[in-house]
DNA sequence: ATTTACCTGAGAATGATATTCAATTACACC
DNA sequence: GGTGTAATTGAATATCATTCTCAGGTAAAT
């Protein structure tokens, strides 16, 4: 069992509930790349794979997911949700071309030191935090 | 005529558009507070204010608002989206309270500085970013 | 074997947003 | 002040993602 699927399971079970074959498949797709996904492309992906597990279920399944802090929701720049993995990756920022579509990660230690110092100054208790960047990319600008 | 309402003019005439009476009623409502602010609730104030605005053309507006630059879209943190003018403001970041929903908006020179430092790193040309951090706000704490 | 709590797929329901359409309006030109 | 034209409107309808309901399943605990 991977490292994600053993995390998850503890999850469940420490709440009562139960790591079911359709659970892990799904947990499985969705570790099986490192991309951001929202639930219509992890259901087809599935479905191409052979299984039949219903969008109910992936749905159902998506909060369960973020509270074990599998996932997150990514920086919103369309119309539906995405998600990104957290178990795994480190803390990171996008740069996203509005347009082809594609994806920066980064990181930067300034920002959220300072970041940091705001929240204190605030006396405010982060739970998360998202930074998002829309723009277009070196490749798309030459056009 | 308030100064937004003589810039989003101008920007409807240059192309080719009207100011109608219900496009200047629903731009008084936005600026007439400086809440962020959702669709329905703005409706809700215009059908308490005596408009009889419908709701399709205030989602028909918003489009033209954001491309004028009068409003953008705030940091995401429930299921439907919410605005915050532009016009007239600075740009700043959020801190939201995920208990009591109440929101710091701050500026920080610092981070802005160093952001650009890694868009210019990855020639990346910005239109537009956002930064939210979702949390507990000391009141909320003290329970 | 019975109980109990949890899970599932299918489809219906919901809710935010978008679109259609027929009627109205604003503006430019006469 | 009329007229033509394109933009605009409200109401109703459609769309799309997400959530819920319901009628069986499952699996462990008693
Ligand atoms: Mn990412
Ligand atoms: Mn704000
Ligand atoms: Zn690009
Ligand atoms: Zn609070």
């Amino acid at each position: 069992m991977s490292e994600p699927e053993k995390q998850f399971a503890d999850f469940l079970r420490s709440k009562g509930l139960k790591f079911t074959p359709e659970r892990r498949e799904i947990l499985r797709k969705i570790f099986a790349t490192h991309e951001h996904f929202d639930v219509e492309t992890l259901f087809e992906k599935l479905k191409k794979g052979g299984e039949r597990i219903s969008l109910a279920t992936i749905y159902r399944l998506v909060p369960l997911l973020i509270e074990s802090g599998m996932i997150r929701q990514a920086t919103r720049c369309e119309g539906h949700v995405t998600y990104e993995h957290v178990f795994g990756h480190k803390l990171h920022y996008h740069l996203v071309c509005v347009r082809c579509g594609k994806i920066i990660e980064f990181r930067d230690e300034g920002i959220e030191r300072l970041l940091m110092q705001v929240c204190d100054k605030y006396d405010f208790t982060v739970i998360d935090h998202r930074l998002g960047v829309r723009g277009i990319c070196s490749a798309c600008r030459e056009e």
